[in-house]
DNA sequence: AAAATTAGCTTACAGTTGTAAGCTAAAAGT
DNA sequence: ACTTTTAGCTTACAACTGTAAGCTAATTTT
């Protein structure tokens, strides 16, 4: 094996290793380079031959948390086009990813309010990203003015982020609940931004 | 001074030392019994008289919290009788307790999603308290069904919290964009949420 | 007045952490 | 064939952690 193949194959072992140490009751912040090393079977100092530090492990990770967002909308827009319900099936298919990469997701969620300030900037780029692809969305299929559009993507992806939050904590029957309520919130949300003319009272 | 009130003031420096060692880059977790008892005042070891570990002190802080929370309806409710403007003016009093009070709203933030479960059932209820008072004012005041102002308020939470966080990070000139964002959406799930028999197209 | 309780202290220990220094062996470059 | 580069190793150290054991002095109880 070449030398720059086994070194792709150790930074992955590095990744993966990480991936796997999160958990519901370990954070990113929580994980230490030499449990990260031992997981990944390397010694502890090796670990620099791939990453300045923790932090730069810890972007990596996020981006691959991105890349993995960016593919269930993919994921989701295959299967609007074959079911039709908008909203019911984006939520449904969001559902099961977090529930199915609880740690992927839970990495997002928790380092988007987290203690480092460029972790949060980074969590935040993955997210605009799907709110920008969801404003395109509403711009091109709906009766919502352009202008709000942006607006009222932040505002489904922020209640559909929160659910998915709940979901983690919840036990099956009450995610049907969750996604129930939801779907309700984001109809409101369609409602309201396609009559915006008429003001409700403040 | 009597020996109890000697103790409830240690005790109260140990909270006022953990609040004040909270940052935009320190959170709980990241906080040492060692550092919190330093900056008391006291021994390492005499923090173990008041508090039987730090997640104790945690829950005492979330609870602290709470408190100031509720204050801060109570708060709100007081302008909007003087101002008329309902959603507006509890945006703009939560934005006034969120920068003013950045290490206690930071810490709801932080750990509503953070590694222990407990701290997240504690934040939860905290933030229950909010929907539930904000339901019923939805129930007396505006033209909701009943069975949905439970789940009006939650997604208004949802994304008046959200702006909170958005708002920590953000520039004073940004803030009042994020509020005016913010306004323009409780509008809209206020305008669905009333106009709830037509139902917007999936 | 004597006894019991206790808030806070000092000392001590074992565990973990990040990372510096320097070696080895194998791959890549010449 | 010789030299350079480098992924990974071992050893080492200083810093910090939580907490156990036991003492002291002052308040509270009896």
């Amino acid at each position: 094996m070449s030398r720059a193949q086994q070194k792709e194959k150790t930074r992955r072992a590095i990744i993966d290793a990480a991936f796997a140490q999160l958990s519901p009751d370990k954070g990113f912040s929580s994980l230490s380079l030499r449990e990260v090393a031992r997981e990944a079977g390397i010694a502890p100092t090796s670990f620099y031959r791939h990453f300045a530090d923790m932090d730069e492990l810890g972007l990596t990770l996020v981006d691959e948390a991105g890349l993995m967002l960016r593919q269930l909308l993919r994921q989701a827009r295959n299967r609007i086009e074959k079911n039709g319900s908008v909203i019911r099936t984006s939520i449904e298919t969001f559902m099961e990813f977090v529930v199915g990469n609880s740690n992927v997701f839970r990495l997002l969620l928790r380092e988007r309010s987290g203690t480092s300030a460029a972790f949060r900037r980074a969590v935040a780029r993955e997210i605009q990203h799907f709110c920008a692809e969801l404003a395109d969305y509403l711009r091109k299929e709906t009766a919502c003015p352009d202008e709000y559009a942006q607006m009222q993507a932040e505002a489904m992806v922020t209640l559909v982020f929160h659910a998915g939050a709940d979901a983690l904590d919840a036990s099956p029957e009450s995610r049907v609940q969750i996604t129930l309520r939801t779907i309700v919130q984001l109809r409101w949300l369609a409602h309201g931004a396609a009559g915006y003319g008429r003001r409700p009272k403040d």
